[in-house]
RNA sequence: UGGGGCGUAGCCAAGUGGUAAGGCAAGGGACUUUGACUCCCUCAUCCGCUGGUUCGAGUCCAGCCGUCCCAG
């Protein structure tokens, strides 16, 4: 018998695989559907959300099909309370979170991760596409890259701790997402050419502002679009309704172009301003989690990105007395924005990452 | 009610006798395990109204309405 693996397994294609993978390897490997939210409080629609009882039911017949144990864990508790707590009040406070960050930490290598361990399992896997290796010469373990760029989610995984490394398992790091579905294919998995899942996974339809507003109980505030003298430009509907370098949904006819530049939660104001505004080149970051080196650093040549479908660009690195990130890209960019992660990479590692301030 | 200009889609706007460009906004889609950005598609049977000239009028003519400017 092998060593003892948790797989999450979403119902998609990629968790699939993974457990068909580990299992090869000789894994002793268990299945765990995550239940995060109830159905019935995501409004209509909610066959098409990720993680619905379809999908439960799909990771549930492909646990059958390859023999291994299969459970499902209601997570719904501690994701209400970090995930969906922190979506919402960084939004209400005029930041863009990403919630697929604070899931990784809270929900799958925090919450899961600990029910693993308790059960005695050795590791925890997930069907991300990165893989983990420990450095020979330091002893620390890294998060790489998928091989796979363009389906590399390293970004999303950039808080995981050594302690969280040491116990993690990506069977999909060295893959690419052609030859995750072959195998799909090949070994006759129902999933095979299921979509990809898209979207916050608790937004059904992508509207995450209608998610806030039933979650709050009342509508996002109306306010003023101002410029950068504070003249009033327009209305706006929907305080969490805007972020930081977007065009569409302004509802202004003029030339050139206005973006949103940033918004005022306690004026309810929110600046507009043309392209040219939106560029910067250096910025701060806190909470920070390292990886490949121990903190803090001293300056130090990364590449970075402040989203996740982004390239990332050149830049020094540099912590902050406190703990904090002073970032200096060699060029500009564009709308880099507050609540969002800022990962760092030293060719295939992740050095580190943490949350934009401004 | 003296003179002049202008009235084309939600906004801006081309068009000057031959069968309604373009931009913005909006809607839809693509991309994307976050929000954006980006890209693609759609969007006036009709040109303030009513008559007239013409084979044919947004385009010419007349009247009316509206609006802006100058002069009172």
């Amino acid at each position: 018998m092998g060593q003892s693996v948790f797989l999450g397994m979403s119902g998609g294609v990629d968790s699939s695989v993974s457990a068909l993978l580990l299992q090869q390897a000789g894994y002793d490997v268990s299945g765990v559907n995550l239940r995060l939210f109830h159905n019935e409080d995501l409004g209509e629609s909610q066959e098409k959300a990720c993680c619905s009882l379809a999908d439960a039911e799909d990771a549930r017949a492909v646990a059958a099909k390859l023999g291994i144990p299969f459970y499902v864990f209601d997570f719904s508790q501690v994701f209400r309370d970090t995930v969906i707590a922190d979506f919402v009040s960084e939004y209400e406070a005029g930041r863009t979170p990403n919630p697929c960050v604070v899931c990784n930490r809270a929900v799958k290598f925090g919450a899961l991760l600990q029910r693993a361990l308790t059960l005695h399992g050795q590791f925890l896997s997930t069907g991300h596409y990165a893989r983990v290796e420990q450095d020979e010469d330091t002893g620390r373990w890294l998060l790489k890259r998928g091989v796979d760029r363009s389906k590399d989610q390293s970004y999303f995984l950039y808080m995981l701790t050594q302690d969280h490394l040491s116990h993690t398992l990506f069977p999909l790091g060295s893959l690419r997402k052609t030859e995750v579905r072959e195998i799909a294919e090949q070994n006759g998995l129902i999933n095979a050419k299921k979509r990809d899942s898209q979207d916050i996974c608790f937004a059904p339809g992508g509207d995450y502002a209608a998610f806030i507003e039933r979650t709050v109980g009342h509508p996002s505030p109306d306010g003023d679009f101002v410029d950068e003298s504070g003249r009033t430009l327009g209305r706006y509907k929907g305080f969490v309704r805007y972020t930081r370098g977007q065009h569409k949904g302004l509802g202004l006819s003029v030339e050139p172009p206005l973006y949103v530049l940033d918004k005022d939660p306690t004026a309810g104001t929110i600046r507009l301003g043309p392209d040219a505004a939106l560029w910067t080149q250096t910025l701060t970051a806190e909470k920070m989690n390292w990886i490949s080196v121990p903190a803090p650093i001293g300056p130090m040549r990364v590449t970075a990105k402040t989203r996740y479908s982004q390239r990332e660009s050149s830049a020094v690195a540099e912590s902050l007395e406190g703990g904090g990130l002073r970032l200096t890209f060699d060029e500009p960019q564009r709308a880099v924005t507050p609540g969002q992660a800022v990962v760092l990479y030293d060719g295939e590692s992740v050095v580190g990452g943490g949350t934009i301030i401004k």
